[in-house]
DNA sequence: TATAGTCAATTGCACGTGCAACTATATCAC
DNA sequence: GTGATATAGTTGCACGTGCAATTGACTATA
């Protein structure tokens, strides 16, 4: 499966095609993703991160989650998160609500004007997402890709529809 | 090249191929990024973004880049930069020298500390894309993704050995 | 030359984040 | 039940980052 010599006496460098395919791999997420980042701010005054946890929230079963859990999902800390929601109460897309069963837990819940704005932000969101990545890949290249991420051990999960 | 249906009458969700080439990406990153960073502040001190700051240098012809450039490269602000700079310094990696010719410029110079110190870095840090990423790769997935990253219009700017 | 406008880099400030410490609740052993 | 231990979530703090304002130096026009 490796490329070229034997697995493990590579050299101190990346050559030409390993170079394209690994900084390439950088370049095109941070641009991406600070591209989408400001869009949605620019149209929803939704940072990409809020519409993360907004999107496991709204196709989540109930329109709720643990907040342990939907720090998981989105892949950040537990303090992270519990600041996020803050931020997403403050504007009431969110509510916290106490969990049955073990008053320990909280459930963010989101809220119908969450849900509202939440559909809107989809809307630009995956529109910006085709236009810049998933528009210029033909099937077979989405096939590739999405079967090379499940190999790396990463894709997978728990990943809603967007 | 678009896989289904008609170019913009699309549905408003992602369709399971889209949702595994998308989502993984992202996912591929997150996980990658962090344990690759986390990997190489163990081993040398040294946050990614430093490591990437030294590479730039490093590899740059006289081992030297205008502050500006270097942001540029690095996908960084220009206060960003500073502050990163700042650091290398205090660390003695790095030093600021005037510009000859342009006494509103500056050169990061990299130290021979520096070089050490990435020399060290590198190492390991290719040891760890090899084994996360490029080693899990055909050479045939390398050339695709590539060729991918070009087409999407982020890669092949300027990008040294690693 | 003066003066206006531009450009390079830095600094003030606010923000989002993670880690470690903390509080409150649950669970387990006895 | 009682005490030790584990778990859920939040808070204090430090850090890295970007934006906007600032400083100092170059450039063009008169």
């Amino acid at each position: 499966m490796p490329s070229t010599t034997s697995p493990s006496a590579r050299s101190d460098q990346l050559d030409p095609l390993e170079l394209g395919a690994w900084r390439g791999f950088l370049r095109t997420h941070a641009l991406l993703s600070s591209e989408l980042d400001a869009e949605l701010i620019a149209a929803h005054g939704l940072p990409l991160r809020s519409y993360e946890v907004l999107l496991f929230l709204n196709d989540s079963r109930a329109g709720e989650m643990r907040m342990a859990e939907l720090a998981q999902s989105a892949l950040l800390s537990r303090s992270g998160l519990t600041r996020l929601v803050d931020r997403l109460e403050r504007e009431g897309l969110v509510r916290r609500e106490s969990c049955p069963g073990d008053a320990r837990g909280l459930n963010a819940v989101i809220t119908p004007a969450g849900r509202k704005r939440f559909a809107a932000a989809r809307h630009t969101h995956l529109e910006g997402v085709r236009r810049r990545f998933l528009g210029r890949l033909s099937e077979d290249e989405q096939r590739t890709l999405a079967e090379l991420w499940e190999r790396l051990g990463s894709a997978g999960h728990d990943s809603p529809a967007c």
